[in-house]
DNA sequence: CAAGTTATTGAAATCGATTGCAAAAAAGGA
DNA sequence: TCCTTTTTTGCAATCGATTTCAATAACTTG
C-alpha cells in the first residue's frame, strides 16, 4: 500500500510536504506540487482516509441505517433525498440494513465515527434500536422521545384523498388499515373516520377492516367486503401493496375496479403506475423526507440550530383507479 | 469523546490494559477486567474503529456499489445475498450508489481501505468506472477483462422460457427485447432465435420488437404487434417491466393476457405476483449472485484462489400469464 | 522457602496523514 | 549588497488503538 513516505523517499522530500499537496496545495510551490502529482498518479496512490479522520476527527460519510428487514422501496426514496442534500454539501452516504438481530449496523456507524446517522423505519422493521449519542442522528418515520424526526403529514395525506372522493360523488367508503402497532395505521384510521363524519357519510363497520400492509391479507379481508349484502362504491386501502390485494378480490368477483369499486392506496409505490387501472394513490413523501432528514443532520453536525420535528406532506395522485359515480 | 486514556486514568491503569480488556480480554485479569468494562459502560465508551483499523490495517466492512443512477430493487436483491453471507463471516456491509458523475461513490471505498468493494450493475446504470486494485473487487452482472464477476445465465433461462412455451403448445411467439446496447439483449434475442429455429417455429419479424426495458416503450411495441394481420399467441418479453406495458396493450384491445395472449417475463420483480393475471417469468438469481459475489470477494480477502467467473442460473417461476392453447 | 513458571501489567513504538513551529530558501527593497 | 518580508520546506507531535518487549506480580513445586 502506499503512502505519503513512499512518495516523499521517492522525491527525497518531507512527507509534510506531500501531505500539503493533497490537502493544502496552496502552501506547495507550483514545481513540486506537480512533481509530487505526477509521481502518486504513477505508484497509484490514494489517500488513506482512515489515517486522516484519525488525525481530523472528521468524517465525510453519512450513515443511512434502514430498520427493514431487508432492503426495499421505502428505504431507496429516502436514500434518494438523504444523497442528493448530502452530496450538494460535500458528504457522501452509505447505506446499512439492521434487521432483527442487527443492533451491530447501529453500533458500527457509531465505532466508524461516521458524521452522522439517519434511522429510516417502516412499522415491518424491528422495534428498537440503541444510539449511544457518540454521533449526530436523525429519524425517518418514527418517534423516539428527544430524538431529531422527520414525520410524513398522514393527516393531510388521508384529507387530500378522502375530499377527492367525495368530490367524486362517493359517498359509501370503506376503509382497509394497516396493523394495530402501527402509528399510520391510527392516525390514517382517524383521519378517514374523522371525514366521514365531517362528511356526514355512513361509517360501517363491516366496511372496515384490519390489514397487516401485505397484500395477501388485504385480499382476503377484501372478500369479505364483498361478501357483505351491498358492498362500497369506493375502498381507501393504507397501503398500495394492500391495495394489489384488493384488485384481485375485485377482479376475481367479475367487477372492474375503478368502474364498480374506486380505490385510493398509500404510499406511491411505483408499480402503482402499472397495474391496470393505474392506482390513484397518496404519495409517501419519502424524497423530501430524506432530504429534510439530511438538512436536519448537517445542521447538528455543524453545530447550528434546528427544530427537533419536521412534518412533510405528500400528495394525491390521480389516476385510474378512481371515477366518478 | 471518550477513548480508552480516558478510561485508564479514571482507574489509574494503563492504556494497553483497556486496550486489552477489548481486544483480547484473555490476557487481562478478571478483577481489571470488570473494573473496565464497568468504567467504559459507565463513560459511554465506544471503541474509535478509525483508530483500530490503522493500526490493524484491516476492515471487516464490504461496500456495495450500485452503479444504477438510483437505488433498486436489482440492488436490493444482490444486497440481500452479500449480507447474509457478509454477516456469516463476521463483515458488515454498506451500499453505496455511484451515479453518472460520482466515480467518487467507488473511490471513497477505496480511500476508506474497506475490506472490498462489490460493484453492481444494471445496464441503465453508467457505464464505467475506475478501480485501482487498492482494494479487492468483485463484479455483479458486468464483464470487465481480468476482473473478477458473477454472470447470470441468461441462455438457460431463456431456454427454459421456450420449453415451457413449447410445452402448453405454442408454436406462434412474439418477443420484445432490451436496448441494443445490452449483453442480455443479445444473449436473450439469440437464444429466442435458436429455440424458435431449434423446434422448427416461424420466426416472424413482425412479432420481434426491440424495447428499452421500460413499460412505456414496450407498450407502444405491443400495440404495432397486436396491430398485426395475425398476432402470436404468445409472447417472451427481455424483462418483466415491459411485460407491464405489453399488459396494458392487450387489455386496451380486449384480448385477455393468458388467455388470449401468454406471457413469459424476465427479472421475477416482486410485483409481478400481484399483477393480475400473476405473471410468469424467468428470476434474475439476483440474491443467489449477491452470496457468489460475497463468497468470491472473500475469498479474495483471505488470499483463497477463486475461479474468476461464477455463473449463476434462474429459475422458471410458473404463474398465471401463459396457459395451453 | 527459593527457584522456576506463568499470569498481568506498563512503556514505547506503530499505523498514515496532518499541522504548529521553526528553519531555510526565495523574493523584494533600499 | 545586505536586510526584511514572504514562500517553501522539514521536524516532530498528534489522533486512538494495538502490540512487542520487558518488568513485575502471583503461583507452583520440589
Amino acid at each position: 500500500m502506499i503512502t505519503i513516505y513512499d512518495i516523499a523517499k521517492e522525491l527525497k522530500i518531507s512527507p509534510s510536504t506531500v501531505s500539503r499537496t493533497f490537502s493544502n496545495p496552496g502552501l506547495v510551490s507550483e514545481k513540486t506540487r506537480s512533481r509530487v502529482l505526477k509521481q502518486a498518479e504513477e505508484m497509484g496512490y490514494q489517500v488513506n482516509l482512515v489515517a486522516s479522520q484519525l488525525r481530523n476527527r472528521t468524517s465525510n460519510i453519512i450513515a443511512l441505517v434502514s430498520l427493514q428487514g431487508t432492503w426495499s422501496w421505502f428505504t431507496d426514496d429516502v436514500a434518494n433525498g438523504v444523497q442528493d442534500v448530502a452530496r450538494e454539501n460535500g458528504y457522501e452516504i452509505v447505506v446499512l440494513n439492521a434487521n432483527k438481530e442487527h443492533q451491530e449496523s447501529i453500533t458500527i456507524c457509531e465505532k466508524m465515527r461516521f458524521a452522522g446517522i439517519i434511522v429510516a423505519a417502516t412499522e415491518l422493521g424491528r422495534d428498537t434500536v440503541y444510539l449511544n449519542d457518540v454521533i449526530p442522528s436523525v429519524y425517518v418515520n418514527r418517534i423516539i422521545e428527544d430524538q431529531y424526526r422527520i414525520l410524513p403529514d398522514d393527516v393531510h395525506g388521508v384529507g387530500q384523498g378522502m375530499d377527492y372522493l367525495r368530490e367524486m360523488g362517493h359517498t359509501r367508503i370503506g376503509f382497509i388499515n394497516g396493523p394495530e402497532s402501527s402509528m399510520h395505521s391510527e392516525i390514517r384510521y382517524d383521519t378517514f373516520v374523522k371525514k366521514m363524519q365531517e362528511f356526514q357519510f355512513p361509517v360501517k363497520p363491516d366496511w372496515i377492516k384490519r390489514g397487516d400492509w401485505l397484500a395477501e391479507t388485504a385480499y382476503g379481508r377484501m372478500l369479505e367486503i364483498l361478501n357483505c349484502r351491498e358492498y362500497p362504491t369506493a375502498m381507501l386501502v393504507a397501503n398500495d401493496q394492500m391495495c394489489m390485494g384488493v384488485y384481485r378480490a375485485v377482479q376475481e368477483r367479475g367487477l372492474q375496479i375503478g368502474k364498480d369499486i374506486s380505490v385510493i392506496g398509500y404510499d406511491n409505490v411505483d408499480y402503482g403506475k402499472w397495474v391496470a387501472p393505474a392506482l390513484t394513490t397518496i404519495s409517501f413523501p419519502l424524497y423530501e423526507m430524506g432530504c429534510q432528514a439530511c438538512k436536519m443532520l448537517l445542521a447538528q453536525i455543524k453545530g447550528i440550530s434546528h427544530p427537533k420535528e419536521v412534518i412533510v406532506r405528500g400528495e394525491l395522485l390521480k389516476r385510474d383507479s378512481v371515477m366518478k359515480v
